[in-house]
DNA sequence: ATGCAAATGCAAATCATTATCATTTGGAGG
DNA sequence: CCTCCAAATGATAATGATTTGCATTTGCAT
């Protein structure tokens, strides 16, 4: 298990002791596909006979946020923080209204907004956070399915 | 005051009663130079006199944004709900991370781009919520004045 | 003016998250 | 391999924004 490895480097590289809990945490984040709330990695590690306790993992959830291992963004249509592994790319989220799933695209368009931005009202821009709500291909075909049957 | 009257027919054609609550909240909205939390609109009802309860404010605003006479959102920064008028312009926050103002702007850098994830992907995009972070003008000149005033 | 559904006030409940504090543990140093 | 202690965790209470239940009030159609 090299992810335990890197981990546990990972850990002490931001001055952290490498705990069962941290490591597992990680562990999650690393095999999700997409980013998880507290509850959800919390019964995840229960499912997976990790002993832990609810605010333990809001606590290092935060501790590896702040140290930037991972990443904490928060959802606009369900108000809980959302966490997902660090992989540093620049990345949105695509939220499907209807199946709630959650996809990343790397493209971003802002690059030339910000500096218009800037020019035009002297605003100086650190970041954003962007959030695209619509509906899946899969949910876009299952509907359409649905549509056809009921005429 | 047409304000009122205004008011008074937007809640009619949504089929919503014209209390002297909702008329009030809408006023407020109306006055604000950038989005609210409910908590702001309860204090400044207070401020005016009026006698309302917080519950009813947060009722109100909510039935409010349902039938679009309001719009809500969600700030990233600080998890609170904001409420403004809306002026059925598509519209952006910049939140100043040093004095929190938030400055709405017009210009939206997407119509392309939402069009490129769906050919791409097969998303079918409805909307999407961007909050830019950074720092306004007046922060911006006052940082570089205390900069110098410390050398 | 009357009646009744809709709206409000008040208080308690909910839900995500954080704080407190006693107990446990990782890992640096011997 | 021990010792030790700061750091981390567990258990539980607290917090803060928002919602809900229910009794009372009010807008407004008739
Ligand atoms: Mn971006
Ligand atoms: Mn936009
Ligand atoms: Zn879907
Ligand atoms: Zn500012």
């Amino acid at each position: 298990m090299s992810e335990t490895l890197s981990h546990k480097e990972a850990l002490q590289h931001s001055g952290l002791k490498n705990t069962k809990q941290r490591s597992a945490i990680l562990n999650i984040l690393e095999k999700a596909t997409q980013p998880l709330n507290a509850d959800q990695i919390y019964l995840a590690l229960v499912t997976e006979k990790v002993a832990i306790n609810l605010s333990t993992v809001y606590r290092v959830l935060n501790t590896l946020a702040e140290k930037e291992l991972i990443i904490k963004t928060s959802s606009v249509s369900d108000n809980k923080a959302l966490f997902e592994r660090n992989d540093f790319k620049h990345q949105h989220h695509l939220v499907c209204v209807e199946c709630k799933e959650i996809i990343l695209v790397d493209e971003c368009p802002f690059e030339e907004y910000e500096k218009k931005l800037n020019e035009k009202i002297g605003f100086t821009i650190l970041g954003h956070q962007l959030e695209i709500y619509g509906i899946c291909d899969k949910c876009q075909k299952r509907i359409e399915e649905e549509n056809k049957r009921s005429i």
